[in-house]
DNA sequence: TAGATCTTTTAGAGCCTCTAAGGAAACATA
DNA sequence: TATGTTTCCTTAGAGGCTCTAAAAGATCTA
């Protein structure tokens, strides 16, 4: 009947899989991490549990996929959001892109803690092994950040230390040579100085390591955008409201 | 026979008490976060599971008193390194506290990470609720630098924004009245944006979301000393090796 | 239509948290 | 010293979890 019957099973599958990765995520966003388990994400769509061993190997196997699709919906928040300045000026676009980095952690709280304090520390480890879905969305995620500061650098370098330490050269030489970045060792170094301002303060916000004195991390954000364009020599611009 | 018969099984109570935790960091350091159970730290020290309810109501409650003590002994590993530069220069002192913090966030980073990211999240609502003996904790070991950074404005004010954000503004008067602290809340926000910046650095290269560039956060993270350095407008000065 | 393959189910081992009920020790008191 | 009370610790067990094994049902292939 159908052109490729063989498929079927296959389209089949996919769907569960999907079902599977939603109900997953359902459970977080409404009951929290420790909720996620695999016979509840069973049961939430009608199976029973050892059923769902089928498509996961493992409650770590589901765990690395539901995080892998995280950073996929963060990666393309980010690209849609630079695509949406892709006439403005190159400043624009990166002060864009940090925005939505941080407006969709605040809009999924749930997900954004889940990327970097998954329900087991055991992920640490299977972060380290490299070639995995996780991995590769996790880098493809530094990426939009990255490439965006290469863009800038070729277009207006901005200031770079001269004095760069030499255990921080070599590592820095290492990591660009997995990247295939064009980027001096210094500007990377100011590129990763930049992100891991924004990033850790965005850890720090959604593990609520800041609500001791700040209930509205927003404008700290903002402040730290603006210095993030000093050190890159851009103009920064305040968010336009809405 | 002993002057406070009384107080024996006092006394028998606060060791078995100490000895559960004990044991559960022990299960942490060795085995990892998930591996801290109730039944196993029981078994651990000779006792059956239930057993250990009599010393703590819940495995959440194990968790925090545990925390507690992690944040207990951090922030005396803080005090300790300010004390040995009692003679030193206020920029000595407050850069050995610093490095004090990554010293004991490097050599116990099963620790250091279980401060902020406890197994599981629901802790994030218990920190809320004050008045614990972990978030006591917490608050002191926060005050360590903020103390310092109080007597450094005391005795040689440093440069502040003066154009706070109203909100920002606002946050800040609220907790500079929970803190009874003589900072102005430019000064405090200075203060803030240093903290958030070293510990969302050690944040970050705890919960391995550096490893991807860097292997050896050390570097970094005197850099950042030397920042904070120059915004407090203080000398830096390179760490003694050894 | 018969066989191979995929999907799902039940049964169960071995963990877990936490409650309930009872026994044994240590204490206080008459 | 004898008795009662409090505290500690035990076993039993309910209900949940991860994950394996075996078997049944559904679907595709030949």
């Amino acid at each position: 009947m159908a052109a490729h019957p063989a498929r079927r099973r296959e389209r089949l599958r996919e769907a569960t899989l999907a079902e599977i990765r939603e109900a997953a995520r359902g459970l977080l966003t409404t009951k929290g991490a420790a909720a996620v388990t695999v016979n509840a994400v069973a049961r939430e769509i009608g199976m029973s549990g050892p059923a769902l061993y089928h498509y996961f190997a493992s409650h770590d196997d589901l765990v690395a996929a539901v995080t892998a699709d995280f950073l996929h919906e963060l990666t393309t928040a980010l690209e849609t959001a630079r695509d949406a300045h892709a006439t403005g000026s190159a400043a624009d676009r990166l002060l864009a892109t940090c925005r939505a980095m941080r407006h969709w952690a605040t809009a999924h709280p749930a997900e954004f803690g889940w990327i970097f304090a998954s329900p087991i520390p055991a992920t640490a480890s299977a972060r380290r092994r490299p070639g995995t879905p996780r991995n590769q969305a996790g880098r493809d995620f530094e990426l939009v950040f990255l490439r965006q500061i290469e863009e800038l650098w070729a277009h207006r370098p901005f200031p770079v230390p001269e004095d760069l330490d030499p255990s921080v050269r070599e590592q820095l030489r290492a990591y660009s040579a997995t990247l295939g970045c064009d980027l001096p060792i210094e500007a990377l170094h100011v590129a990763l100085t930049c992100w891991i301002r924004l990033y850790g303060l965005l850890c720090m916000e959604v593990l609520n390591q800041l609500d001791f004195a700040y209930s509205d991390v927003g404008p700290i954000y903002e402040e730290t955008l603006r210095d993030l364009a000093k050190m890159l020599d851009l103009e920064y611009r305040p968010p336009v409201p809405g």
